[in-house]
DNA sequence: CTGAAAGCGCTTACAG
DNA sequence: CTGAAAGCGCTTACAG
């Protein structure tokens, strides 16, 4: 079908470059000649090939993104905000997911770089370590790092304070009372926003002279939530507060703690990190330190295309996050009640046969 | 950096066409030439451009999908799915979101034909009446439908029987006892889905002797949830039970019954379609029809690519659903108990402040 | 085993 | 206002 614009020229009686120059607007035409494209284009239904023009302009308009999940909505709609942007520039996006495996990122920018995007951006396991980051910057392009801090000082990098931010919801669940407060992440290595978090809640009960008990790795796998909730509430000195590295996993574990019969808040409380709407969709809404998701995408394209543009990389600065109170964060409990095993918990209806 | 295959042959000291044999390994060569150009094409940095080779080759080796959101979880799932047989087959895929828009969801079309995607799959807001659709089929590109069933007997579509499976999931709440069951539906007139998913249901009811009240609509923005679930409870003969047009919807409107004061399942029952993983996390579990997202992708990829290499359309089947109970949905109450009003409810600790 | 040459679909100086 | 020609980075007959 398509035709090319050799198809057009020779239909309109006029050489390629005419119909270049039409079809760009790039140099007046006359009006007939300007009519006779137009019909041709019609008729042929020409559309121009990016892949032709690409290879002359050296410069495909084309933008990667990278990141751990699409699963993860605190992905999801960084990669909205981002393909928001882009779009609107003109722009067309290849996203892929690395699920957290640091070859499949590096493999990922290969692929991209292959297929000659104008910039990058990604969200990596550990910026300090990444050998994704490591061939972006062999090949000269541009690129942006979005969620993960930056590695050195003139990384563009799209994220908030993960230290000062883990640290100051950490001083609001002290506020509550509590003092046994436990720190759960999954994928702890694969993570350094994790890594990052701990750090700031660590320093946040060292400040209030509590020692920080070392943070409790999840597999994310299978029943880990349950696994690790049952352990957890059969310690002897139990926490009273979870603060779970994200949302995901926090409400994973509230659904865990409810089904060992635990209440939330009333004998746990739970707080989380990223701020996704679910999280405030469902009862009691979950505390958790609110991310600009969508507007940090947004930010790194717009970012990433100034670079592209040629615009000097300053450094970046930490962009604005929300410690949200939400009914998961209640007051630390007097006595800690004995929590009755799951099952004997008269509010939930737990049937799970399937047809 | 990165130089192109002149680079190479010039320091190998032999011609393009050997070094884009060695490449793409496509003959025989010496064993001192291949040494030279490995050597070659490692000081240079050398990396092949699809772009150049698209051109030649006259296939990209990219696919496109086009979805709603990848804010719903059953789509982002679908795109994971996608994207992982796609790259296991040597292809890239470019992701589209067209927001519930058919507008742009042609225009994406026209989009990745421009970057000429060697096939396309999309998620349109009606697969009867499709701008999108049209595009495709003009373009000549394999294309097939993901989650909309076919508007024709030769379209590929992998989807599940959205009428029966809502209408079974209709016959599982009518065995619960309940007689007065609502329909919800965000967007409806934006989804073919959620119309034959009501139509399922109406299906149901009318077999059990009921007349079928229209659809409720939400908008899906602001407090759209609550002003439908005050309106519902207040109602004179309120339902017992809400179907919900998908999993995101239901779990919205959970969390507005539970800030109404109303238990779920005991007051209302509430039952979704989706299956999303979140629905399994929270406590009650989310009954629901669970599609099987992530393998749809990976199907619809499957497919498309048979397409792309000449395979005949067979006509498609349904994918197999899952009526999957859950807690969500309970026993229909003898008499509706009185709902107390929204913040009397003792269970829920409602703090929403934010610093 | 290797090379010269054509051509994929475009844009853009250079001329006129 | 318009055209002829070069060239973007590749692959692939055609020769040898």
């Amino acid at each position: 079908m398509a035709g090319t614009i050799h198809d057009v020229a020779e239909r309109a009686g006029c050489s390629i470059a005419t119909v270049s120059r039409y079809v760009n607007g790039t140099a007046p035409l006359s009006l007939e000649t300007r009519e006779r494209i137009e019909a041709a284009i019609a008729a042929i239904g020409y559309r121009p090939s990016e892949i032709g023009r690409s290879l002359k302009r050296q410069a495909t308009r084309t933008l990667g993104i990278i990141v751990p999940s699409l699963t993860n909505p605190v992905f999801a709609d960084s990669v909205t905000g981002f393909q928001t942007v882009a779009r609107a520039s003109g722009y067309t996006v290849l996203i892929a997911t690395s699920e957290y495996d640091p070859e499949v990122e590096a493999q990922a920018v290969e692929t991209f770089l292959g297929q000659s995007v104008d910039g990058l951006a990604l969200t990596v396991c550990d910026a300090m370590a990444s050998p994704a980051l490591a061939v972006v910057d062999a090949s000269g392009k541009p690129g942006v790092l979005l969620y993960n801090q930056a590695d050195h000082a003139s990384r563009l990098a799209v994220t908030v304070d993960n230290v000062r931010a883990a640290r100051e919801m950490t001083e609001a669940v002290l506020a509550k009372g509590h003092r046994r407060i436990a720190f759960l992440a999954g994928r702890f290595a694969a993570s350094d926003r994790s890594r990052l978090r701990y750090r700031g809640y660590a320093l946040a009960l060292v400040e209030a002279g509590l020692k920080p008990p070392p943070p409790v790795e999840l597999d994310f796998l299978d029943d880990a939530p349950d696994a690790a909730i049952a352990a957890l509430i059969a310690a002897e000195n139990r926490p009273t507060a979870l603060f779970c590295s994200n949302d995901v996993l926090a409400l994973a574990i509230i659904g865990a703690l409810k089904r060992h019969g635990a209440q939330v808040p009333h004998d746990m409380s739970v707080v989380g990190f990223d701020g996704i709407a679910l999280g405030q969709m469902v009862e009691p809404t979950l505390a958790s330190v609110a991310q600009p998701a969508r507007r940090m995408g947004e930010r790194a394209c717009t970012d990433l295309l100034a670079l592209i543009s040629g615009a000097h990389s300053r450094p970046s600065e930490f962009l604005g996050h929300e410690i949200r109170l939400g009914g998961s964060l209640g007051p630390a409990p007097r006595i800690p009640a004995p929590i009755r095993a799951a099952g004997s918990n008269p509010g939930s209806t737990t049937q799970q046969e399937s047809a």
